[in-house]
DNA sequence: GCAAGGTC
């Protein structure tokens, strides 16, 4: 008697394969394929591991046209390009079922691992899947696989399995036949053999898109007016803005600029509250995607990619995961102390392993096959990671660390000025306690500025009070890692499919921009095209009615085959439609095209006028980013240029520098030491000009000026 | 060839 369990993927067969052998499972392979002997209670048992879906719906005939329903399963390596692996997964799975004679499928409980286990059962295995039992475990620690193992499911899921079935199928008649019916409008109007497509998630996802195009196209910026206030104080300059941030009417404005600057000007009332900010979840893939995004300007897919690879070298967990929780059994303290063997990480983990209690913080979301991502414990090593590897990899190191440390304490501070009964606002924010922003403040930091100390009643030395005209502006493009989360929101597509179908747009031509999306005009088209004659296929209703019916399936409320049989009557319909209007649709679509490449061809220099405005834009987005989540140091003034020199971070690698706050018409920069905290002091070296700061490391503290090469560098404090 | 979903 020989059992042979089924798991999803390779590392899932390992961590069952451990969990329930009563010795040490014996590893083998077998055409390249790892798998697992082993014996519990008697029983001999062989754990073998799928690769995600071994099998893929294709169509049976090999023509171009459509509609075509008649589809079947396939070994993926038949159907796609690139998954030749799988090839050696379905032949290993067929030989070692030969020696086997009771059969357990262990994928992840969920719709697709119960097709998974299904038709690998039915189609590599060539078994019944009515004769195989269920593993039924959602975390892959040893006592709930234990737990699995000694409460078998009778069977496997069939109503889990039908809706995912179903739900294969759906996809697949809906985007296969619409994608063939706009790629066949191309080809009538033009002759040209160009692939577009849709579905069920690309067209809401390209419709959310155009939206937003829409609405940059149409928007009016409207003018407004800013009031501020130029103070001083001990010799520095502040500057507070009118308690009504928005002025419509100019006249109301400079009625207030008059009125104001006639003071007296005196401090009405200070206000300091102190914020506590916890430590932020750790990482979920789309968390992961946003913050690299933002961190290094990696797109989502890449980050994926990256994250892969560390998962494959073993130092971080499972990266496709919505989960926002560590598991509970983690050996925290063992993860911990070796990362402490990283210098980088040393004192920061040094400090978690002396509080009393190892406790993360935790996010809301869940996900029943995998937990939040974290570093394993194995360290890479020396020399092992690329640059772009090591800056995941130190994201997730730090996010996983920072759950573990305390709460953030800043201080708020608001000082209430009254000019001629004109109220402006100075306001302050400096960190008191930094907690966990010691290890993340890197990636996420907060406005630091600070403050001298306000007496309520002091009069106010007032230098200046103005107006500043102002443009309300469009709604901001989406960036790839907005359009994962907006996806997210909407529930549409799975975290390890949306970074690969927003690549899917871009290679069909429908967006551009590397940061900012913008929809080209064929994407308009497709959009407008889809609407008028195909509504359903761009609306996320048709994700909502999928889950609907997959849920009455999986109750056994509907039949699979009775859903797929109304897809298919529905679409046969909207076919016919669109075949009658065919013509004129490609005609449609194709206008733009030719106008677009005619564009390309004419008209260089928009091209040119296009980049400055676009540099302008990512100087502002920088500058708002910095503003916002990076502690807006400033150290100095420019000496070229009298700007600010304030502290930057290399979007790239995340090393901090000073630069001018002109950039990029100014290219002043400093380089800056990696480590301690960085204190303006307001002081010039006399010997290069460059300003003074003050860098504090733990109890060290000294003085230095910025200039590298500048001499008096040497003569520590004496500036 | 086209989808979306697993995983390398």
């Amino acid at each position: 008697m020989v059992t042979l369990i089924i798991a999803e993927k390779p590392n899932v067969a390992k961590k069952i394969a451990y969990a329930l052998a009563e010795r040490k499972p014996i590893r083998k392979t077998l055409y390249g394929v790892p798998y697992y002997e082993l014996s519990r209670d008697g029983k001999k048992i062989i754990v073998a591991p799928a690769v995600g879906h071994l099998y893929t719906l294709a169509p049976k005939t090999k023509t171009y046209g459509y509609p075509i329903f008649d589809i079947e399963w396939v070994p993926v390596y038949v159907a796609e390009k690139g998954k030749s692996y799988a090839k050696d997964y379905i032949k290993a799975l067929r030989e070692l079922a030969k020696r086997a004679d009771e059969f357990i499928v262990a994928c992840d409980y969920d719709t697709e691992g119960e097709v998974i286990g299904y038709t690998a059962l039915k189609y590599a295995c060539g078994v019944d899947p009515k004769k195989a039992k269920r593993m039924k475990f959602s975390a892959l620690t040893k006592r709930d696989i234990l737990k699995a193992w000694y409460n078998l499911e009778p069977t496997i899921n069939f109503g889990m399995a039908d809706a995912g079935i179903a739900r294969h199928i759906l996809d697949w008649y809906w985007g296969v036949n619409l994608s063939r019916a706009l790629t066949h409008a191309i080809k009538r109007a033009s002759g040209k053999w160009m692939i577009l497509s849709t579905g069920r998630v690309q067209g809401p996802t390209l419709k959310f898109l155009v939206e937003r195009e829409k609405e940059i196209a149409n928007f009016k910026p409207t003018p407004y007016w800013v009031i501020k206030m130029t103070l001083e104080k001990n010799g520095k300059q502040y500057t507070a803005t009118y308690e009504k941030e928005r002025i419509l009417d100019e006249e109301e404005a400079k009625r207030i600029v008059q009125e104001a600057k006639k003071g007296p000007a005196f401090v009405e009332k200070v206000e300091v509250k102190q914020q506590k900010r916890n430590p932020p979840h750790p990482f979920d893939l789309g968390t992961l995607q946003r913050e690299a995004y933002s961190a290094f300007g990696y797109s989502p897919k890449k980050t994926l990619d990256i994250a892969q690879r560390l998962y494959e070298m073993g130092i971080c967990s499972y990266p496709r995961t919505s989960s926002q929780k560590l598991p509970k059994n983690l050996n925290y303290k063992y993860i911990i102390q070796s990362l402490a063997k990283i210098p980088e990480y040393k004192p920061f983990a040094h400090e978690l392993l002396g509080k009393p209690q190892l406790k993360p913080v935790e996010g809301q979301k869940d996900d029943p096959a995998h937990p939040a991502i974290y570093p394993t414990g194995e360290l890479p090593k020396p020399g092992e990671l690329t640059q772009e590897e090591k800056n995941i990899y130190d994201l997730i190191v730090r996010r996983f660390l920072a759950a573990f440390a305390d709460p953030a304490v800043r201080e708020i501070m608001k000082v209430i000025i009254n000019s001629n009964n004109h109220h402006f606002i100075l306001s302050g924010a400096r960190t008191v306690k930094e907690g966990w922003l010691k290890i993340y403040g890197k990636y996420v930091s907060f406005d630091e500025v600070i403050l001298p100390k306000f007496r309520e009643g002091e009069p106010v030395k007032v230098i200046q009070i103005k107006r500043e005209k102002k443009k309300t502006k469009p709604p901001a493009r989406y960036s790839p890692a907005s359009v994962i989360k907006k996806m997210e929101d909407l529930g549409i597509g799975t975290k390890a499919t949306r970074a690969q179908i927003l690549e899917t747009l871009y290679q069909r031509g429908y967006i551009e921009g590397k940061k900012k999306i913008r929809v080209t005009p064929l994407g308009m088209k497709v959009v407008e095209a889809l609407e008028k004659n195909v509504p359903e296929i761009v609306s996320v209703e048709l994700t909502r009615e999928f889950e609907e019916k997959m849920d009455e399936i999986m109750k056994r409320k509907l039949s699979k085959d009775r859903v797929i049989e109304e897809a298919r009557g529905q679409l046969i319909k909207i076919l016919r439609e669109f075949k009658a209007k065919e013509l004129d649709i490609g005609k449609e679509l194709m206008e733009k095209l030719l106008e677009r490449e005619k564009n390309k061809k004419s008209k260089k220099k928009t091209a040119k006028e296009l980049t400055a405005e676009e540099e302008e834009a990512i100087k502002n987005a920088v500058e708002n980013h910095e503003k916002k989540s990076n502690n807006l140091i400033i150290v100095g003034k420019c000496p070229k240029c009298g700007g600010d020199l304030v502290v930057r971070y290399n979007r790239k690698t995340g090393k901090r520098f000073v630069g001018c706050s002109n950039w990029p018409s100014c290219d002043v920069t400093y380089p800056l030491l990696q480590r301690g905290k960085i204190i303006p002091t307001g002081k010039v070296c006399p010997e290069c000009n460059a300003p003074v700061v003050k860098i504090k490391e733990g109890k060290k503290e000294y003085e230095v000026c910025l200039d590298m090469k500048c001499k008096k560098k040497m003569d520590k404090n004496k500036y």
